[in-house]
DNA sequence: TAGAGTTATTTGCACAAGCAACCATTGCGC
DNA sequence: GCGCAATGGTTGCTTGTGCAAATAACTCTA
């Protein structure tokens, strides 16, 4: 019941619904995803994220500078992860040859594995989401819209995929973009 | 390069993509309100959604599972969130007169106070990265196609706004929807 | 009213994450 | 070649988070 006409309150601006819109909807494909990956083949939503920007990349391996850019992980926090999934035989290290500084981070065969083990269910779900409620049309849309919502809010995710690109001197976007 | 006619790698699906772009855009947002929140008023971008939540509730105060169910918390994180912004003075807990097992978290002035103080740079953010992108129809379709998204995805937030509302007895929407 | 079953919130514990400090390596300027 | 700043990565420490158990209070039924 605020003013009409003069100054609206700023606690109702609707700039704030919209975001407050984007945060829910995050957090609904986040949860859902998370109870899905775990039940079909016991991977937390980061260690699916993180095995398939491997997997999408050119030559399966991505410096660890670069994954780390690429998700909301510190460079410390992607160490310790890279650690789990070391130990659980997904992803292994491997030396840069080039500059003794960097390590890879490597997609394995099992890794690749589990993550294909899980993917059909995962697509499953989007699927159901993505087209119970949207005609082609309006799907393309949103995607534009975000992705110019993304460039204009995250302007490095927008060039990730070319760096990583170069990153292993490939071609193919790697990136989700 | 994936297959052209043939079944395509499911490791390139197109809907794969567009929960990248929307993680993106929300790593995105979320990144640039810690950062500016941080810096205007020392609020992290928890804090401002707790009390953001509180301050659009009439009646300036939510049970614990209401407000935990509003944000991605569970009910012992918020415990241990309402007890640092209680420490802090920003909210206090009051005794729900019909039911001593719930406890309300409740905005104080001083919460406001800092509240509507961050709120200004917050919003010119927010105006300055829509303005910059999306025109008015565009911005309006966008918010149309999340809402039915997040109600697809999230079915729990859509209706949280009138068990809110139901909740202190009042007709205006309290979550963002 | 007594008791079984549920619900709201709080604690114990283990784990994950970021920041800052650190070490190793690289590239630059002299 | 040699020091020096910058870069890539890993560790110590502190903090925050969820899960499960515990506590308290409510509801329904007999």
């Amino acid at each position: 019941m605020a003013a009409h006409r003069t100054a609206a309150d700023p606690l109702e601006h609707p700039h704030l619904t919209t975001v407050g819109l984007l945060v829910e909807t995050h957090a609904g494909f986040t949860s859902a995803a998370e109870r899905g990956l775990g039940a079909t083949g016991g991977l937390s939503l980061q260690w699916f994220e993180l095995l398939l920007r491997l997997a999408r990349t050119p030559g399966h391996r991505l410096r660890m500078s670069a994954l780390a850019a690429q998700t909301t992980l510190s460079a410390s926090g992607l160490t310790r992860a890279v650690d789990r999934l070391e130990a659980e035989g997904l992803v292994r290290r491997e030396a840069c040859p080039t500059d003794r500084r960097s390590s890879y981070a490597a997609l394995t065969g099992e890794g690749e594995a589990r993550l294909r083990r899980v993917l059909p269910h995962h697509l499953e779900h989007l699927v159901e989401v993505f087209d119970r409620t949207f005609d082609a049309e309006e799907l393309a849309t949103l995607c534009g819209l975000l992705r110019r919502l993304r460039d204009a809010v995250n302007p490095q995710a927008a060039c990730a995929s070319s760096d990583a690109a170069v990153e292993v001197g490939a071609g193919t976007a790697a990136s989700a973009s």
